[in-house]
RNA sequence: GUCCCAAUAGCUCAGCUGGAUAGAGCACUUGAUUCCUAAUCAAGAGGUCGUGAGUUCGAAUCUCGCUUGGGACACCA
């Protein structure tokens, strides 16, 4: 819609015209202060400006009415013009805003370690993630999602030899003698008893074993991971093992040695990531030839990068936000442009349950447990909640508001205007095709805007994936539950003269309600 | 010490590529149900947008300083 008006208005400006949404309504669906910038360079009051354009505007058949008011230009769309759009929207509601982009876009986030079930913290990006993706294949873009799985390394061995120690204290006669570092937590229990089941008590009798409880407590961590995101349903494109990568070490450390990119002190290899704004050069292979964490994400990054996506979008925990520097300096070593990657961080999330500290699970150790959040409170309630604020603001919520059945629970309003308009249709004995050739016509204009409201939906998908602001895909759904509980309120909708034009309007408000919940990972309800 | 994020109503937060009277939800007050789900709606009250300066016709929004809070500064991942 947006599109099209702008298409019309750069027929007579040749200035980027700016098309806002007014504050109110009332003066109009769309609206632009363009009469003010433009005012400098015609040395012209923007009232008059404003005034001059207004005119020349209203000869163009799809406004209603373009007015000037105190320098703003303020539009009105013609109910035909409307009507058109909605029809378009409702005979393929699948392709709603849909629109075949070219950018191709590879999508990462999560990524956790497979050392322990995924925590509240996890559950955020991941949220965030899932949902941008899918809102960027709805729009048209090509893109996928993909979990880079750290099964190489330190952690590993960690998450071994705990499972390995806390069988012998528990299942032997050992006498364990408790590293500093190791993975505490019920979880660890629970899979020592899993070892001793699958493998025979004798496990845990020789050290020489500690590998092989690595390989396989990762593999189980993994399955208890990506069950944990199932159950947000979440699921991934592809998902890339750290450890398969190294086998390409030596063809990246080379290119790296080619482009001047490394250099050896003290026995190690460093990265001369100064050379690119970092604060000081990092390590790359340790005095004892062992590569760091930060060449499995150079060996990975390259990979990435020689898939041929345009853009590639990583959700990290704010917590990485100091990585960002070294990374960026690595890929373009590697001979890429770094600014094709674009890092998301996502920030911390504290929660509260009936105004107390939500408590932490035993199991994990000190985390609030995903699956906990989830069981309490449902996937649903949980994305919406997390897609409602910033990525980029710490955020704190009290579950106990998340489980009330009334206008404060946000996703209970929302899927209650839903299921209202699901019943109108039920007691009319209609079905949503039935009334959409009504044509829309002598609306009232409290209808108009509830039409043009619900029209709504691919401008706000585009601007909330554009920015990465997917709280404004929330806002714009509760607000649209609001207009719709709002005229169901103040209009009696069935037997009335207008019913199949009210009927088509709401249709109209359901699937745009519908499609944008199923495009957080919502399925909007049809009952309550 | 350096870097990142924040500070808006009693609470949780939108708004920030400068523009119309600073918004929403919760909590609070009042009203609406012989009528499609009152699981809802309407009305009211509540703000020196942390602070000081600057840029501008115009600043919650941009720039700089300050204060406060959270986080990061590994040869761990």
């Amino acid at each position: 819609m947006k599109q099209k008006v702008i298409s019309v208005l750069k027929k007579y400006i040749e200035e980027e015209v700016i098309l806002e949404k007014p504050k109110d309504i009332s003066f109009g669906h769309f609206a632009t202060p363009v009469a003010f910038s433009l005012a400098k360079k015609l040395r012209k009051s923007p009232m008059l400006i404003a005034d001059e354009f207004a005119k020349v505007f209203s000869r163009e058949k799809m406004f209603e009415s373009v007015e000037a008011v105190k320098g703003y230009i303020n539009f009105k769309l013609n109910e035909q013009f409307l009507n058109e759009y909605a029809m378009q929207a409702l005979s393929n509601e699948d392709s709603f805003a849909k629109e075949k982009k070219e950018e191709k876009i590879l999508l990462e986030y999560v990524s956790a370690n497979p050392t322990g079930p995924l925590h509240i913290g996890h559950a955020r990006g991941a949220v965030l993630g899932d949902s941008l993706c899918r809102i960027g294949k709805h729009l048209g873009y090509n893109i996928s999602s993909e979990y880079y799985v750290n099964d190489a390394g330190n952690q590993i061995k960690l998450l071994g030899l705990s499972i390995f120690l806390v069988g012998q204290d528990n299942f032997l006669d050992t006498k364990v003698c408790w590293p500093e570092e190791y993975y505490r937590g019920e979880y660890i229990f629970d899979l020592a008893c899993m070892a001793r089941e699958r493998f025979g008590i004798e496990i845990f009798e020789d050290e020489d074993n500690i590998d092989t409880l690595s390989d396989w407590g990762k593999e189980k961590m993994l399955e208890l991971i990506k069950s944990n995101l199932k159950s947000c349903g979440i699921e991934f494109d592809n998902y890339v093992s750290e450890k398969e990568l190294y086998d390409k070490w030596n063809e990246v450390f080379e290119k790296l040695k080619t482009n001047d990119a490394v250099y050896e002190k003290d026995g190690k290899w460093w990265l001369k990531s100064t050379k690119y704004g970092d604060e000081k050069d990092r390590v790359v292979i340790r005095e004892d030839g062992r590569a760091t964490y930060l060449a499995g994400d150079i060996i990975y990054h390259d990979d990435k990068f020689k898939r041929g996506y345009n853009k590639h979008i990583n959700i990290w925990g704010a917590d990485h936000h100091g990585y960002i520097a070294r990374m960026k300096a690595a890929i373009k070593f590697l001979g890429y442009d770094e600014n094709r990657l674009e890092v998301i961080l996502s920030q911390m999330v504290s929660l509260l349950k009936g105004g107390e500290p939500y408590k932490m699970s035993k199991r994990a150790g000190n985390f609030i447990l995903m699956s906990d959040v989830v069981e309490d409170i449902g996937s649903d309630a949980l994305r919406f909640i997390f897609l409602s604020k910033k990525s980029d603001t710490h955020l704190e919520f009290d579950v106990d508001m998340l489980k009330a059945t009334d206008s404060s629970n946000p996703i209970y309003y929302i899927n209650y205007a839903h299921a209202r308009v699901n019943q109108l249709f039920e007691k009319s004995g209609k079905k949503p095709k039935d009334v959409f050739d009504v044509e829309l016509k002598d609306l009232s204009e409290d209808a108009k805007n509830l039409l043009f409201n619900s029209l709504l939906l691919s401008e706000v998908l585009e601007e909330a994936f554009k920015q990465r602001a997917l709280q404004k895909l929330t806002e714009y759904l509760k607000n649209l539950a609001s207009s719709v509980h709002k005229f169901y309120n103040e209009h009696k909708v069935i037997g009335s003269n207008d019913e199949d034009i009210y009927l088509k309007i709401f249709a109209m408000s359901a699937l745009s309600i519908r499609v944008g919940l199923k495009l957080i990972g919502i399925k909007a309800k049809y009952k309550m």
